[in-house]
DNA sequence: ATCTTGACCTAAT
DNA sequence: CATTAGGCCAAGA
């Protein structure tokens, strides 16, 4: 049982509707700021938790990285545009607008 | 059991 | 500027 993943799980599922994080910005939070892989690799995991929404985690380009690990093509793009945001050649727009860092809207992961 | 491959990121060259 | 190197460690072959 890997607590680091459901501690990205509890992180991701935090998200609000219409914001996006990054890997890295979760992988800080948790305070294992190079673990940032790990956060990408706990959302391939991710698919026996149905209340975890990955379409919301993207690298710290504001790039769709895995969009190819959905089902279909252009899941993870509608998904996102679905909640009000713009994506273009698999790049959000405006990505420093929507987006929502934990370490400044949590409270500080107890240590 | 070992080897390779990653939804990544930062710092150093 | 661009490129590399290192760290992370779970799965698949």
């Amino acid at each position: 049982m890997s607590l680091f993943f459901d501690q990205v799980y509890q992180i991701v599922q935090k998200i609000p509707v219409g914001r996006i994080t990054s890997y890295g910005a979760i992988a800080r939070y948790l305070r294992h700021p190079q673990s940032a892989r790990m956060v990408g690799y706990a959302m391939n995991a991710s698919h026996n938790r149905p209340d975890v929404p990955a379409h919301r985690v993207v690298n710290r380009n504001g790039l769709l990285t895995g969009k190819h690990h959905f089902p279909g093509s252009k899941l993870m793009q509608q998904l996102l545009e679905s909640e009000g945001i713009k994506v273009k050649n698999d790049q959000i727009i405006d990505f420093k607008e929507f987006f929502w860092d934990p370490n400044s809207a949590l409270p500080p992961l107890e240590i």
